[in-house]
Order: C-alpha cells, then structure tokens, then sequence
RNA sequence: GCCGACGUAGCUCAACGGCAGAGCAACCGCCUUGUAAGCGGUAGGUUAUGGGUUCGAUUCCCGUCGUCGGCUCCA
C-alpha cells in the first residue's frame, strides 16, 4: 500500500520540484562561503518538502534564510537548465575532491553496495551528476528541465536542525536545513494553515488551557500530572477499553511496579532493552528495576498458576499498568512520549493454532474501538527484525513466529507494508498507524508474536496428547499508551472531545444569583442521570460565562434564568453555537443520552 | 544523549547595560445581568539556576536544569 503511494511520489512534478529545490539551496548556501569550506551531504525530496545537509564552518541562524532564498529566487530566475552526465567513478572522486561525504556516497555507489542513506542495493547503479548553473551535485534525479520552472513563490525555508550523518548517532552531526516547495504560491499558503492549525492543536498546548495536566521541575521531565479532568480523560478513555475488551473475553490482572532484575535476565530484556530501564534498585542483597513492560511479569503469573490445560487456552491477561523507562532527555515530547507510560497491554497465551482466530478477534476490537474514536483510516505496518539492532538471537523461532504472523493477517485478509528493523526484540509486530484529522499518521495498537520469551521463561501447558507444550504469547495493545494515545485524540478532535469522552459535558450558567440555587438543584438532577456537569455560579455576565465555556470546549451549556426557572426548563446552547432555547431538563436529558450513544 | 534556539507574574507577552511593565486569571468591592469578555480596586517577580564581566546585569559571557525544532530512539 504505503509502497505504491512512495512510487507515485517519486515520479511525480512535486517530487522533481522538491528535489531540484534542494539543489539550488545547496548552491545558495555554498555560496556563502569561501570555495571548498562548504561540505555538502545529502538533500533528497520529502514529504511536503526537502531538505538538505551540510558541514560549515559556522552554525547557520534563522536569520541567514532571507539572504538564501533571495540567492535562490536568483538562481530560479536564471533559468538554468538540469543537465544530467554519466560518470566514472574515478571521475565523479574528482570532481569531488574534498567533499568528503559525497567520495563516502561515491565509494558506496562504486560498490554496488549502498544508496546515500546506507540502505543496501540490490543493484550497481550507475553514477551520475546533475548540473545546474555552476553547481553540479552527485545526483540520481530526476529534476525538473530548468530552474525557472521552480515557482519562486511557493518555496519557503523552514528550519534548522541537527541530523547525524547517515542517521548515525556515531557520526558526525550535519546542519540540516527543512524547506517546504509546492507548484503554486496558494498550495503554500495552505500547507503553511496546516501546520499553523497543527500548532493550535497541539496537546502541549490544549492540556495547559483545558487544564489536564502539568509537568513540573519538581517531579521530573516526561512524568507527566494529572489534574481532576485530566485524570477523568483517562478514566473514560482506559475504562471504555476495559469494558469493551471484556465483552471481548479479556481478563484483567494486575502486577506490581518492581520487579527483581534477575527476571529480565531470563526474558531478554537486560540484554536487548537495558539502555531503556531505569538504574537498578539495591535492598536486602536483591537487585530490582521498574518494570519496563508486563509481558515477564504475566509470564510469571501464568506460571505461577499451575498446569495449564490446552482448554484453558487462549487465556488473555490484560493490564493497564504504568511502566517506566529511561528515555533519552531529548526524546521527550509532552504526553506522547513520557518516561511514565501506562499501556492497554495484554498478553495472550495460546496454541500456534490459535493465532488465527486471536487475531481476527483483536482486529474486530481495534475496529470497533477505532470507529468510536472516529479515525477513519489505519494503515497496518509489519515489522520485522532487520540487520543489527537487537534481538535476541534465535532464528529459527524468529522464522515460525514471522510465518505465523504474516498468516494470520492474510488470513483476516488484513493489507499491510512491510518494515525491516521494526520489530520488538522478541517478535515481529503488526503495528496499526492511525490517520487523525489533519492527516497525520500515528502508531498506536499493535499485535505481536512472541515465539521467544514464552520459552525462555519455561512456559507450558499440557496438550491434547498430554505432553507439555510451550505457549505462543500474543502481545496486544489498542490505545498504544495512554498517554500518547491522549495526546493524539487531544489533537484529534482539537480539545472538542465528544460528548461521551468530554471530562464536563455540561456547564449550568445561572445568569443572576437568584437562579443559582435552581442551577444547583437541576445540576442535582443530571449528576443523578450520570452526566459530568460543573455550575458556574460566579458573579461574571451570563455572556462570560458562556465564552469561558466555550473556550474550554463544553459540549453543552444550560443557562437559565426567570423563564427557565418558573417552567423548570433549561435553556441549550451547544458548543458550536447554536442556541435551542429552552427545553425541558428531561428532553435536555435524552438529547445527552442520544448524543452520547452516537459518539457525538 | 547529540546539534541549535529559547526560559521575565498562574497564563500570554513587553522592557534588552541604569527604578521590571501590560492584558487575562486570582482576591476584594459595586452591578444582578438573556447567548463569546460589565465596572473599580488590591495583590502578585531574588527575571529557571549557579558562577563570571561591570560602578551597575533581566539584558553580555560560561556552566547546570528545563522547554521547543530536529537527529537518534519509540508506546
């Protein structure tokens, strides 16, 4: 899917556009300097933009972007022709004589071996270079026939960041510079709305306005506070998961925050996940850790549990527990990464045979959950293990549980991409990524095959045959984490959360003191019918009222004044402004109800 | 963790070598209100933090912590 989308991309005007931007920015901001002291890296097309990176002699500021894209509108507006030539290697190492990371690019082409991000070929590529003006880059294309063909008007600078060279955070770290490029000024101007309105709606920002939670210096960085509504927002959210995932015949367990660091020798955690748990803790002689996943902690009680019958399988063991891990400082991003992360976790025990079904079953929920959250749209990603990175070494199970997997999806007839070096250390995973409404992707449930810890745990049940077996463990998320999963439906339905999710779904606004007594009473009322209500008895103008109101996104607001009062009504304003007058508390009462069984 | 930018009142922002300010929020009063801000007053700060330069630092320099944009990593 993801494959044939990439592909059209790369052949369309778009991507020449971006790609041949890329180009004249790289002259511009060579021409900077003096001849040679400018080092040029790569600068490939991306989405809604390029980039391109370099080694200079000094750091580059926002402030040089006015004198580059000047140059560059320059160099547009000379019309130069993209020239293309085939090369030698030998000739294209002199023609880059002292640009080191291009003879690096050169001698991985010479090979056959790498394309520029050090992704394996399959085949020797031919070596060639673009040309345009008085700037010649080692280059595949394609590119657009001429600079002019670049709108001047529809490019713009973005910003400026680190990137290693190669990706490697053993390298050198490179001047990276994001620029964005379009057919036509208005396409521009629209992408820059889009990231504008991402900004309004970032969580970051809604959870300080809506009031939801904090970070503070005095508990730590990526350890998010919860405030009452905050903290009501998760309730709603993990308990609609636990309800639903119990219709489903899920079980809930429950183990605790410390583990002894000798169970994650067993497991393979302390070999391939270390780097990401917290220091150990030392008491009586026995060295803890925070736990930083269940799945040891539900292999254990299994095994505590006794024989296993092989009717007893599938057993599903779920728990929304809080794990802990070291994220490195600059990966912590608000609620979406934070180093206290509560997963909607379940760990499934079941034969080979059962996969199949256990998938189909977790599919049908991740729909169903999914729908509700109104995401219209996932895209199913299989990871798989890759070259280097860590996983624990055992091929042959790393083979069966890939086949598995990959079966049980094609089995469900569920379409997915492939994605090399995605996997969890013990297993392949199917990672579910979730369009919002903006249309960004973001990776939240996932189902995994474990073929590894079940056996390096000592796991069994007695089968059919009465001899012991080793479980297949199925791994399952659907929220992903709590946390980031409120992050994206914060941003989702920018802080307007539907009525079933809202923390208050109603504000009762007495317009003078007289009526606040009969707003208590009736808030009396709905409190009783289940409803989330706050009374706004200050002593601000009924219309400041409704603007604080409106501006923390409460679905419904009642005011209510002499008319309302005398005929036991209250007036429905709703939150996208329509006022429906007044109307009986009861009537207001099934409006709720519906709305709520709607998911509005 | 790495590269860069940024940290001023609860929030959003001014002042940029010479007495630290506004709006909103809070608190107190007046008004008793009809669908997105009624009026007046009070209080609120060792300018993230520790050093340095200077007659004098919020302002310039360095370290630390944190946040942001990326990289790496990832639920």
């Amino acid at each position: 899917m993801a494959q044939k989308k990439i592909s059209r991309y790369e052949d369309s005007d778009l991507y020449k556009i971006r790609h041949s931007a890329a180009h004249i920015m790289a002259q511009a901001v060579t021409e900077l300097f003096p001849p040679g002291e400018a080092k040029v890296a790569i600068g490939p097309p991306i989405e809604d933009g390029f980039y391109y990176d370099f080694d200079l002699p000094r750091q580059l500021k926002p402030e040089d972007f006015p004198a580059i894209e000047k140059r560059m509108r320059a160099i547009i507006g000379g019309k130069f022709e993209f020239k293309k030539r085939v090369v030698s290697a030998d000739e294209a190492k002199r023609e880059f004589k002292g640009q080191p990371y291009k003879l690096e690019l050169i001698e991985g082409l010479e090979k056959g071996g790498f394309d520029e991000y050090g992704n394996p070929l399959k085949e020797k590529p031919e070596i060639s270079f673009y040309t345009h003006d008085s700037f010649t880059d080692l280059c595949r294309g394609p590119h657009v026939a001429n600079t002019g063909q670049i709108n001047p008007d529809a490019f713009k600078l973005m910003n400026i960041a680190g990137a290693y060279w190669r990706g490697d955070e053993k390298n050198k770290q490179l001047q990276r510079i994001y620029g964005t490029a379009w057919e036509t000024a208005q396409q521009l101007e629209e992408y820059l709305w889009r990231q504008e309105e991402a900004k309004k709606r970032d969580h970051r920002k809604l959870g300080k306005e809506l009031g939801l939670f904090y970070f503070s210096d005095d508990i730590g960085p990526g350890i998010p506070l919860f405030t009452p509504k905050g903290e009501m927002l998760r309730h709603i959210a993990e308990n609609y998961i636990r309800e639903t995932q119990t219709r489903y015949g899920f079980q809930h367990v429950w183990t605790a925050n410390l583990v002894k660091e000798d169970l994650y020798k067993k497991s393979g955690h302390y070999d391939n996940y270390a780097d990401v748990m917290f220091p150990p803790m030392v008491g009586d002689g026995v060295t803890y850790r925070l736990k930083p996943m269940n799945c040891p902690s539900h292999m254990t009680l299994f095994k505590e549990m006794g024989l296993h019958s092989y009717r007893e399988l599938p057993l599903r063991f779920s728990e929304f527990a809080t794990l802990y891990r070291y994220e490195k400082s600059g990966e912590l991003t608000g609620l979406a990464r934070v180093r206290t992360v509560t997963q909607d976790d379940c760990h499934t025990f079941c034969t080979e045979e059962q996969i199949g079904s256990e998938c189909a079953l977790t599919f049908k929920l991740f729909n169903e959950v999914f729908a509700r959250y109104r995401f219209s749209s996932y895209v199913v990603r299989l990871s798989l293990r890759g070259e280097g990175g860590k996983y624990v070494k055992d091929p042959e199970k790393w083979d069966r549980a890939e086949a598995a997997l990959r079966k049980a999806l094609d089995e469900n007839n569920v379409e997915y991409y492939e994605a090399e070096g995605e996997a969890a250390f013990y297993g392949p995973k199917a990672d579910i990524i979730a369009r919002d409404v903006l249309g960004r992707e973001w990776q939240l449930s996932t189902f995994q095959v474990d073929f590894i810890q079940p056996a390096r745990l000592g796991l069994t049940y007695i089968g059919e045959d009465n001899q012991e077996h080793t479980p297949v463990v199925l791994h399952r998320a659907v929220m992903g984490s709590t946390e980031r999963f409120l992050a994206v439906i914060i941003e989702h339905f920018a802080g307007a959360f539907p009525v079933w999710l809202a923390p208050v779904q109603a504000v009762l606004i007495p317009i003078a003191d007289r009526h606040t007594a009969y707003a208590q009473k009736v808030a009396e009322q709905l409190k009783a019918a289940g409803l989330r209500v706050e009374v706004n008895a200050g002593s601000d103008r009924m219309s400041a009222k409704i603007r604080d109101a409106q501006n923390q996104k409460v679905p419904y607001m009642l005011v209510m004044g002499d008319k309302e009062m005398e005929s036991g009504a209250v007036a429905l304003r709703l939150r996208s402004g329509e006022d429906l007058g007044a109307i009986s508390v009861d009537a207001f009462l099934s409006r709720a109800k519906e709305d709520i069984e709607k998911g509005d």
